[in-house]
DNA sequence: CGAATCAAACTAGTATGCAAGTTGATAAGT
DNA sequence: ACTTATCAACTTGCATACTAGTTTGATTCG
């Protein structure tokens, strides 16, 4: 999840260690190994990684930028409390540009793009067999950016996945096999009725797939409250 | 235009030498005061501000990340050409981000907000007469801010506005009273559907709106080759 | 024993210097 | 005249030092 910025007008650029940092504190911070509420300096960070503050610097900066870390003058910088608010943001966002993609999609889709979501499909049941759940999300993921390359908008993906990072965190406390498999369901769903070239019910299957992560919100706010804002 | 990058979660700030800095590049970007293609160096405007490198470097970095500034190592940053792709995604965007808050707002919109709506179309009558082109674009803005803070999403109006920003360098080379007046019209249009409660056509008439710097990209980009890229 | 005080240890913002690499003009060679 | 080689003047990335402000915890006073 390197690419979360909007670089898609830079040229191929070599790898800083600005970057390097940044992506590597970017998937501390979404898989909660970095927990919400931490406090860290630069120049902590800076020993680990052997370098200097500079890049580090850098490297906050963007992560304050992605809503992942506060970052105040003369005051340690602190990882970010999930916001429910943020989270309901993010859904409404990715919702509102996802829904619009498969409204493009479904204009021009042809068989041959809808034997490749299928292709998907049948992948994520293998993978539920995996117990690594990376596997299972990384199909996951594979699924919903085909849905913007058949759009024809493929430079949405970067978009939804910014907001789907703020969604993210939630989900790594919501891991479970029961989980993959009614998302398995969801993405069939979805599938089916894009199949059927029923444009409207594939929306509503969209809404409701994405929509799950507000149901999700509640009880894990309940659970884990230390992680929340508030 | 300060705030267009995702701050809404970082608490009030002090002012930076750097937040300055990118604010005045940023504005000059935008208002092509700093035409695209430009070459521009840390060192050059530093002197020019009378800070050190270091804030330059930053709101560089900051510029670059937003896809106006193509920073890359030992060599001279400089202003992103206008990219015709760029301007495609960002109304393809804008359009699903403002047509999903229209969309909610229809569900929930009040006679109080109809009304502050129309009073906002009164002022944008008014300073149709203002020789100052930005007055009339301060109210275009806000109209459209109006629009996602009815629909209880006043968050997504950041995420327009970056797309926006996108948009705003093709606009400042369209300016032009009778535009003005056409898209005085446009939001009159929209409103009466909006106080109609028609829903469906409200949507039309918003993408109309939203599709009409299309329809200028390609007139402009012949005008001014040197701006774009390619 | 609790509350106020103050200093020492932190924090990030900024300035500056060096290193590594690009660029463009000039000079040499054909 | 034209190509090629060279080199000086740039460029940004990173390291380090310094400044100003915050935090924290021990100490002192009530």
């Amino acid at each position: 999840m390197p690419q979360t910025e909007i670089s898609r007008l830079s040229a191929p650029t070599p790898q800083t260690a600005s970057d390097q940092i940044f992506q590597v504190l970017y998937a501390a911070v979404i898989s909660l190994e970095l927990p919400p509420g931490l406090k860290i300096s630069e120049n902590e960070i800076a020993k680990q990684m052997n370098v200097s503050r500079q890049p580090v610097r850098d490297a906050f900066y963007r992560l304050s930028k992605l809503g992942f870390l506060l970052v105040r003058p003369q005051r340690a910088a602190q990882i970010t409390k999930i916001s429910e608010q943020a989270v309901l943001d993010a859904v409404f966002l990715r919702t509102a540009i996802e829904v619009e993609c498969l409204r493009a999609a479904m204009e021009q889709i042809t068989d041959r793009d809808v034997e490749s979501l299928r292709a998907n499909l049948a992948k994520q049941d293998m993978a539920l067999k995996d117990p690594d759940p990376a596997v299972f999300h990384k199909l996951d993921e594979s699924l919903h950016e085909k849905l913007c390359a058949i759009s024809g908008h493929p430079h949405a993906w970067v978009l939804i996945q910014e907001q789907k990072a703020h969604m993210d965190r939630i989900r790594f406390l919501t891991l479970s096999k029961e989980r993959r498999v009614s998302v398995l369901e969801e993405h069939t769903n979805l599938v089916e009725a894009i199949e059927k070239r029923d444009a409207g019910l594939a929306q509503v299957t969209l809404r409701s797939h994405l929509s799950q992560v507000r149901r999700d919100l509640t009880r894990i706010q309940k659970e884990f409250p230390d992680y929340f804002l508030g």
